[in-house]
Formats: structure tokens, sequence, C-alpha cells
DNA sequence: TTCGTGATAGAG
DNA sequence: TCTATCACGAAG
């Protein structure tokens, strides 16, 4: 498996790269495409089994429909960049942003342990493989992850990045989890049948 | 199913 | 200031 940053450089090279960059396209294409690459924190990396899409605009349950921060930080902001936020008093999220045809962001919910697994499970204090990163506030803890890297590039530093391999993903979309506004919209998307997302499609 | 938790925004 | 809300997770 050859892995690659998703560096400039790296663009020119991988058409799989093209697709998933952040800029010129939107958040439910780049939510789709991110399935199946790696995230790479630090000493850790995973592949990517659950996204979420969310829309700058015509999407209640945005950050931007009720957060005028969340708006500003879009307007601010290159696409690419971390847009981590804390919620519910214990969980920290992650999200990246995107600009282009529609704004917004991708929100990372599950990830599939590859790399730093026993550093995993000391920060999240579990033996259990399929419990390390299977659900956003799951996810960062493990990969140690928290506003000290909000507004972070993550298109150039190969430590915090989004790596691309050449397999071939089959991709489910379904129904967000956990909101109640803008519920129809099938712009969750999971690796079909993984055992690591933070909840199995329903069937 | 319940509940802790704290940032945010809007109302007063 | 006060209060409602929230893209969650763990315990039971």
């Amino acid at each position: 498996m050859s892995i690659q940053p998703a560096s400039d450089a790296a663009v020119t090279v991988r058409s799989r790269i093209i697709r998933a960059t952040f800029f010129q396209r939107d958040p439910i294409t780049c939510a789709r495409d991110l399935i199946g690459a790696q995230l790479i924190w630090g000493k850790c990396a995973g592949k990517i089994v659950e996204t979420e899409a969310y829309l700058e605009r015509a999407d209640e349950a945005s950050h931007t429909f009720s957060r005028p921060s969340a708006r500003a930080f879009i307007s601010r902001n290159k696409p690419g960049v971390a847009y981590i936020y804390f919620s519910y008093g214990t969980h920290w999220m992650l999200n990246v942003l995107v600009k282009g045809k529609s704004n917004g962001f991708v929100l990372f919910r599950a990830v599939q342990p590859l790399q730093g697994i026993e550093l995993m499970k000391k920060r999240r204090k579990i033996d259990n493989e399929r419990q390390l990163c299977s659900g956003p506030g799951k996810l960062t803890q493990a990969f140690d992850i928290t506003n000290r890297y909000h507004g972070m590039n993550l298109c150039v530093d190969p430590c915090h990045c989004f790596a691309y391999d050449n397999d071939d993903v089959d991709v489910v979309a379904d129904a967000r989890i956990g909101i109640t506004r803008s519920a129809h919209h099938l712009w969750r998307f999971t690796v079909r049948g993984s055992e690591f997302v933070s909840r199995r499609v329903k069937l």
C-alpha cells in the first residue's frame, strides 16, 4: 500500500487525490471521497470509515445555521483547514473546511485504527480496537485532537494530513446521526459492512 | 434510557 | 445574566 500526503505536488500525480481535495468542490463529494482514505495525525493513523457532510447554506443541522462564528470561520479560512469544536462538555469534533461549488464541513465520525494502536488504547483506556475510534468523540480522544489544532491547514504538514491508497472502497450513503433538523439528507458516508463505524447502517 | 458536561447564542 | 441547545459517550 502506498501512502501519499495530499500535498499540492501529489495532486498532480494521482487522480484519487485530486478528487479528494477541499477546494472547487462541495462537502458532500468530499465526505464521500474521503471514505477509505487515511487520517494521519502524529504517530497515529487510521482508515476513514465514516464521515458526514454539513453545508454552509440550506442545512439546518450545520453550525453555520445558528453560529455566526462558524460562518466567519469559513470566510476567514482556506479550504482544507481544520474546524474543531467542543461538544456536550466533553468531546472534541474534527471537521475539515470545504470551499468551492458549495461551502461547508466534513465531520470525521470514525476511523479504523492502523498505526499507533497501543497509544490509542492508552489514551482511550480500553483494549477493544473496534471501540477505539468508532465515534467522533472517541476518534479525537484516541488521536489526541483538541482545539489546539483548530485552524491548522491539513494539506501541508505530512504529520497532520490525509493520505490515499489504491483500495477500491464500497461506500454507503445514509442519514446523518444525532441531529433533528435537516435529518432527511443522505449525507453520512460509511464503508459498507465496516465494524469500525459508530452505528451500523440499517439495511 | 439517562445524564454529565461546557461552549455558544439569543433573550431579557 | 439566564437559559436552551447541542454533529456525544458511558453506564446501566
